[in-house]
DNA sequence: TCAATGGGTAACGAAGTTGTAAAGGTGAAG
DNA sequence: CTTCACCTTTACAACTTCGTTACCCATTGA
């Protein structure tokens, strides 16, 4: 059963170009011309590699990766024009698995694609869900929207990213130093008064009862935990 | 819990460097000068990433690479002088999950390290034990909760720590000096009074009769320790 | 240029936790 | 049986942790 390609560029020639090479190699090829539509595809049908050009129109590579991410373990291979480290860096922190950087030979790309599938093979992704439910909370990753009930909740960015750090996590401590750095920076693993002040930013968006939480629920000297819903 | 990287490189020069580096990020780091030395290291601890040179004597890093990938799925990162993009498709696929070509930077390296290990943690973390129970009691690690029968128990942070430490040696004598270097830090290896306070208020919340304990049991000048669960 | 917003810092109070001290019990050794 | 170190328990004071509000600076966009 072969394996199904996302490859998303706006300039049609390497389109092409691409589609051509991993085709010969018999995978399944789909693309896309820009990111909003990578994520449209994406939610549409299973794919098991996608390959993300940088520089595009709409949502740029980078914010792409960071949006799939949101909701799938996909892995992610980024292509540039440019080979600045700095947006190496960027592109493999945002969860990217590898990076190629344009022109590259087929034999290359190709060596490249194996490898990353091979690593990804394990584990079996595909649990991709475009939204996100936790008791009268949902969140549209696609769109980076969260609802309360039928009301649309305005999170700041480092709302959300908190929020997704507790939806990934449903049922699972996380310790103060987790959420530093994975929401601020490994620089923040310290700061515990900015976590302290944004959790409760974030619930009194979303919380009905300021004092009994149901999304976020605090662990004195542990941590934090979103407690798994209740099945009847 | 920091991660543990193991460095081949027949350069001293090379090995300090990148060890240097790795430790600023607070990797523990092991280090070998040829492919034997490797394996030799690598079958005697764990290890979670492998940064490996090519050319060195002994083995190389090719055939370093092949060795270790017959008995382990260890995530590698091959480091090279040349640039060949032959060398690159060959060290992938042997089974190696990157490569970097020397010289490179810090920032780089490290981030590659990072998207690295985050990938091969998706693999392994999935299958660790989620609950440990004895007689009527249950932990449930990632919630960091703890059951009595079907009743919870809320456990302060010192409570939960000291009890972990029980529930990972089961039917094995823990001394004092242990209980606090392991819980409270190695500077409170002489303060037993913390240790006979916190065990007190421990047992009031989980053993039925105080007088004579389950779970955890006292030997009388020479520590604590969880006795096995009898099976019948 | 000014208002709005986001996001960081500071300050304070409430709740709960932790270390210490003190007053017994228990058990091992002689 | 006595003694001493080892341990248990309780009470309390000091300290942490965390929630909350207020404030300020930087950024953004009208």
């Amino acid at each position: 059963m072969s394996k199904r390609v996302l490859i998303v560029d706006d300039e049609p020639r390497y389109l092409r170009l691409l589609e051509a090479n991993l085709r010969t190699d018999s995978y399944d090829v789909v693309t896309a011309q820009d990111g909003l539509q990578a994520i449209e595809v994406f939610s549409s049908q299973p794919i098991d590699l996608v390959l993300l050009d940088i520089m595009m129109p709409k949502l740029n590579g980078f914010e792409t990766c960071q949006r799939i991410r949101e909701f799938s373990n996909v892995p992610i291979i980024m292509l540039t024009a440019k080979g600045e480290e700095q947006d190496r860096v960027r592109g493999l922190d945002l969860g990217a698995d590898d990076y190629l950087v344009k022109p590259f030979s087929a034999t290359e790309l190709l060596a490249r694609v194996r490898a990353v599938l091979r690593r990804a093979q394990v584990v079996t992704d595909s649990g991709q869900a475009r939204y996100f439910t936790h008791d009268n909370m949902r969140i549209d990753f696609a769109r980076a929207e969260v609802w309360r009930g039928d009301q649309a909740v305005s999170l700041s960015a480092t709302e959300y990213r908190l929020l997704l750090q507790f939806a990934h996590n449903v049922g699972k401590i996380l310790t103060a130093e987790d959420l530093l750095t994975s929401v601020w920076g490994p620089e923040y693993r310290e700061d515990k008064e900015i976590l302290w002040v944004s959790i409760a930013r974030l619930r009194q968006k979303l919380e009905d009862e300021a004092h009994t939480p149901k999304h976020i629920v605090t662990r004195s000297g542990l941590g934090y935990l979103m407690p798994p819903v209740e099945e009847e």
